[in-house]
DNA sequence: TTGACGCGAGAACGAGCGTTCTCCTACCGT
DNA sequence: ACGGTAGGAGAACGCTCGTTCTCGCGTCAA
């Protein structure tokens, strides 16, 4: 098996893992039964778990804001767009194996002990606030708008995580679609 | 020393440990050397760890419901009462021991993997999004504007955990004037 | 053909930790 | 004074799990 696909079924035996049950309750040998990739094969790929968990956020990092942006493109006019991140939150929040934000969670679980784990979250949380600014920016709103309507999705992922339901996505939709209206 | 007092002493100790560094990288003799309860005293209290976690959120949950009411009822006007809860929170985010949400994170840690504690989560939120709604009752407001405040709220706990910063609680704050304007 | 090498399977090792056990001390009622 | 009991200190036990090691097999170049 070459080392490009046996990387890439580990990543993605550890991502449904990982956030399935969390980090800590999932062990190497788990990834190697789910991926069918030896012990042997995962330590060269991936010299310790540790570095499997940040490839593991970073991998869907990227995609995560790639298949939002994909989505908001589809919208022309810029009040839409910042609509339509809230729309595809709910179509998200839908999905069966929806489990909340796997950095809010990450974070939860691994902030207080690895710092490259926290600074992950961070920086992901920072991009997406940075996407909400430049929408902002885009509809010529004025500015601190982007931080509220970040704050609103960011509840609404915490919230539809905790409660195993998509209608928080509706609620911070309407609460964003207000506070478009008074901005 | 008394069993009550040896309850409260595991639980401060406790409290401390699991919301400074999260649940599992706390072991009982952590909590035993922080204490100073003896492992046996604690076995007896506590039959298990996860009782003494489930023990350590109730009584947290307690008193965080029990010093936002108190901080709100300050207040008089129902308007200023619904605000008031985002400056309690943004003088909860400026302790120096913050460090965000404790069930959030014990929802990102455990809620994967114990039923008891993911429950115990959710009753927390359940509750303080109904003390929420009955603030906005109060207020002869609509009762939708209790979900949006709600995830305003969440969205302001994680992102203050997440950036150690007491600032989302302003900018939810002002989000929340706005969304009493317009209602 | 052969020998070096890569790899998978799985055992092995070592640390951490939840939980229990042992042993000893101090105190209690009588 | 003394037997019984509660409690503390800390060792011990068993399990999990991250990480490494062993062994045996197939492959490929010379």
């Amino acid at each position: 098996m070459d080392s490009a696909v046996a990387r890439e079924r580990a990543l993605d035996a550890a991502e449904e893992l990982f956030y399935g049950r969390g980090v800590r309750s999932v062990g190497m040998d788990d990834v190697r039964g789910s991926s069918g990739v030896s012990l042997k094969r995962l330590y060269q790929l991936f010299p310790a778990k540790e570095q499997l968990v940040e490839a593991y956020l970073e991998r869907r990092d990227a995609r995560w804001r790639g298949q939002l942006a994909e989505y908001v493109e589809r919208y022309g006019e810029p009040r839409e767009r910042i609509l339509a991140v809230f729309d595809w939150l709910g179509r998200w929040f839908g999905e069966p194996d929806f489990r909340g934000c796997a950095w809010i969670n990450a974070y939860g679980e691994l902030g207080a002990t690895s710092p490259r784990v926290a600074g992950q979250v961070r920086a992901h949380k920072r991009a997406f606030r940075d996407y909400l600014t430049s929408l902002v920016e885009a509809a010529g709103l004025p500015g601190p708008l982007a931080g509220q309507l970040f704050l609103l999705a960011e509840g609404a992922m915490v919230t539809a995580g905790v409660t195993r339901s998509a209608e928080p996505a509706a609620e911070a939709r309407e609460a964003a679609r207000l506070l478009l209206e008074v901005a």
